[in-house]
RNA sequence: CGCGGGAUGGAGCAGCCCGGUAGCUCGUCAGGCUCAUAACCUGAAGGCCGCAGGUUCAAAUCCUGCUCCCGCAACCA
C-alpha cells in the first residue's frame, strides 16, 4: 500500500500556487504508483480550527464553522480543477476526526505524557498571543504593533515533548530515509538540538480561543491547532475509527509511505511534534511515517506574500493554460525538495516545446502520415534495421530510468527522460523520411516499420505521462485506438499495438498557446521563409 | 565564527560526492526537410565554471580564505 498525504491547508486564506504546487506533486506520485499496480490512497484536505479562522470570521460577521467551510469551498474546487485524485478528504471539524483526536488525548494523560501548568509572560492582547524575546525590538521593548502588552498568568497543558527528544535523535540518524532530500534531515537533527528542554503547550484557554477542539478532560480549554491538525494523517486512516465509520482500515494504510510537506513545516511541526506524538503514542519505529519535503515556489527570485502581492491564483493559470498545462509546468520545472522561480512565460515556453512541438506534433505526425500513407494500418512484422533497434533500446532503457526517477521523486528528471526519448523520435523521421519512402512501392515494408516505431513509441510515452497529464494520456491513446487497461510501466514492453491494428486521425492534443504578437513574429518567420524557398526554385531553374 | 541553500555562455539549470576534451533546455544565427500544431532535424556563435590562494602532471570538480544573493532561526505550502 502506497499512502500518501499532504499537508492539510488552513483556511484563513484563499489558495495559491504553492498550494497547488504541493498538490499536484503528491496526486502525480500517487497516479504513478497506482499505475505501477500498487493499492494507493492519497489523503488531503483542510486545517479548519484555530485563532486565525476565529478572526477571520469575527471580522467577516460570521460563524468561524461558515468562515472555514466557504474558503473549503475554493480549496475543493480548485483540487477538482487540477484533477487532483484524493481517496480521503481530511477535513480537522469532520466529528470523526475530533473524535479521534480527543481520545489521543486521553490515551496520552492516562499514559502521563501531558500536564498541566502555569506560564507567566508578556502577552498582546491585540495580537492575542504571548511574547518572546525574539518580539522584542533592538532597545529591549515590544515595538506598537503588538498594542497593549501586558503581564499575564495562565494555565495550560503541556505534552511532554522533551522526554522523546533523545529517542527522535536516534531515530533520525538511523533511518536516513525518514526525511527527504537529505539535506533538509540534516536541517532537522540540527532543529532536533534546539529541541531539548522545551515542552510542546498543547491547549488554548477557552476565553481566548473558542474555535478548536475540547480538551476531553478540561472542557476549559480546546486543543492547539498543530496537535490538532497533525492527528489528521491517522485519523482520516481509521486509527481508533469507530465501526461503520466509513474510514479506511487503519492497519492497511499505516505507515504512511510519504507524507508530503513544504520545508516551513518540518521543523518543527512534522520532523519534531509529530514523530514525537507518535512515538508517544506507542508507535514503534517501523510504523513512524517517511517525510517528503518540498521547497517554496518563489516570485521573480522574492517570496511570495500578501505584503508583496505578489500571490499567484492557480485558477488564473488554468483560465490561461488549462489545468494540464499548469500541472506539467509544475512538476516538470521544479527540482523536487528544492525553491524555484515561479513564472508563467516559462509555463508557456515549457508548454509550448515540450508538449506542442516535441511530444503533441510527434504523435500528431506520426498518425497523420499512418493514415495518409497506410490507410490507418500498422504492419508490425516488417523486418528490422540498426536505427529502428537503436529506437526500440532508447524506449526500454528510458522507460527504466522513468521508472527508477518517479521512484525517487524526481519527477522533473523523469519528464526530461520522456522528452529525450521523443527528440530521438524525431530525429528518427528526420532520418528515416517517411514521406519519400511512400513514394517508393519497393520501400513499402520499411514505411511500415517506421511507423509502427513510432506509434509504438507513443503509445508508450502517452501512456506514462498519464501520471501527469491524465486528460492528455487519454486523448494520446484514443488517438492511437487502444486502451491502457492492465498495462503496468513494469511490464509494459515492445509490442502493445498488435499488427493489423487501426488508428484514427490525429487532431493536436497540445495546441500551442501564442498571444497575437507571436503569431505575427512566426508569420513573419514563415513569409522571409517561403521568399527565400521561392528564390531558390527561381535560380534553380 | 548561529544554520542551510546558491553563485556555470543572454535566461533557467545539470555536472562537483568518485579530479582529466564544460553538458542540457530556451533564446540568437545559418542550413535542411515538408509528414506535422508556422511544428521537426542538423550545424554555428556565445562561458577565463563568484573572487583569491593552495594541493596535483591535471580542478567547475579536492583544501583554505573571502565576496555577494536567498532562506531559516518554534508555529506563512
Amino acid at each position: 500500500m502506497f499512502y500518501i498525504t499532504t499537508a492539510i491547508d488552513y483556511t484563513n486564506g484563499s489558495p495559491h500556487i504553492g498550494h497547488a504546487y504541493e498538490k499536484v506533486l503528491a496526486d502525480v506520485l500517487a497516479r504513478w504508483h497506482r499505475m505501477c499496480g500498487e493499492p494507493v490512497f492519497l489523503l488531503t484536505g483542510v486545517d479548519q480550527h484555530g485563532q486565525k479562522v476565529q478572526q477571520k470570521a469575527e471580522e467577516a460577521g460570521i460563524t468561524p464553522k461558515e468562515y472555514a467551510d466557504s474558503v473549503t469551498q475554493r480549496f475543493v474546487a480548485l483540487w477538482k480543477r487540477l484533477g487532483i485524485g484524493y481517496d480521503g478528504w481530511a477535513a480537522t471539524t469532520d466529528p470523526r476526526h475530533e473524535a479521534c483526536v480527543q481520545k489521543i488525548l486521553s490515551d496520552l494523560k492516562d499514559k502521563g505524557c501531558l500536564y498541566k501548568k502555569a506560564y507567566k509572560g508578556f502577552y498582546s492582547v491585540r495580537q492575542e498571543q504571548f511574547l518572546t524575546d525574539k518580539e522584542r525590538g533592538e532597545d529591549g521593548t515590544f515595538g506598537p504593533e503588538w498594542g497593549q502588552v501586558i503581564e499575564l498568568e495562565e494555565e495550560n497543558w503541556y505534552f511532554n515533548l522533551s522526554e522523546h527528544v533523545a529517542w527522535l535523535k536516534e531515530f533520525v540518524l538511523s533511518h536516513p530515509d525518514v526525511v527527504t532530500p537529505e539535506f533538509r534531515r540534516q536541517d532537522l537533527l540540527q532543529g532536533i538540538e534546539r529541541a531539548y528542554g522545551n515542552d510542546l503547550c498543547i491547549s488554548r484557554p477557552k476565553e481566548r480561543l473558542s474555535w478548536g477542539i475540547p480538551l476531553p478532560f478540561d472542557p476549559d480549554f480546546v486543543t492547539y491547532v498543530w496537535f490538532d491538525a497533525l492527528i489528521n494523517y491517522v485519523s482520516f486512516a481509521g486509527y481508533l475509527a469507530e465501526d461503520g465509520s466509513g474510514l479506511p482500515d487503519f492497519g492497511r494504510l499505516w505507515p504512511a509511505a510519504c507524507e508530503v510537506i513544504g520545508k516551513d513545516i518540518l521543523i518543527p511541526a512534522h520532523g519534531i511534534y509529530w514523530l514525537c506524538m507518535l512515538h508517544a503514542m506507542g508507535f514503534p519505529d517501523e510504523a513512524m511515517p517517511r517525510l517528503l519535503v518540498h521547497g517554496w515556489l518563489n516570485i521573480k527570485g522574492e517570496k511570495m506574500s500578501k505584503s508583496l502581492g505578489n500571490i499567484v491564483d492557480p485558477n488564473d493559470l488554468c483560465d490561461a493554460f488549462g489545468p494540464e498545462a499548469v500541472r506539467y509546468y509544475l512538476v516538470r520545472d521544479t527540482k523536487t525538495g528544492y525553491d524555484s522561480d515561479f513564472d508563467p512565460e516559462r509555463l508557456k515556453m515549457i508548454y509550448n516545446t515540450e508538449l506542442a512541438n516535441d511530444i503533441g506534433n510527434l504523435v500528431n505526425r506520426s498518425l497523420n502520415m499512418c493514415v495518409r500513407y497506410c490507410g490507418g494500418v500498422l504492419t508490425t512484422d516488417s523486418g528490422d534495421d540498426a536505427l529502428s533497434a537503436a529506437l526500440r533500446e532508447s524506449l526500454a532503457s528510458t522507460e527504466k530510468k522513468f521508472t527508477e526517477l518517479m521512484n525517487s521523486y524526481s519527477t522533473s528528471e523523469a519528464l526530461a527522460v520522456l522528452n529525450a526519448h521523443v527528440g530521438l523520435c524525431n530525429s528518427y523521421i528526420e532520418q528515416k523520411q517517411p514521406w519519400v519512402l511512400a513514394k517508393d512501392e519497393a520501400a513499402l515494408s520499411e514505411l511500415q516499420r517506421v511507423l509502427a516505431h513510432l506509434l509504438e513509441s507513443c503509445a508508450h510515452v502517452g501512456y506514462l505521462i498519464g501520471c501527469v497529464l491524465p486528460e492528455a494520456s487519454v486523448r494520446i491513446l484514443s488517438q492511437l485506438q487502444i486502451s491502457p487497461e492492465g498495462w503496468t510501466p513494469q511490464t509494459l514492453s515492445w509490442g502493445v499495438l498488435p499488427n493489423g491494428h487501426t488508428v484514427q486521425a490525429p487532431s493536436p492534443v497540445f495546441p500551442r498557446i501564442l498571444s497575437e504578437e507571436e503569431k505575427a513574429k512566426m508569420a513573419a518567420k514563415a513569409a522571409k521563409a517561403a521568399e527565400k524557398a521561392a528564390r531558390k526554385a527561381a535560380q534553380q531553374g
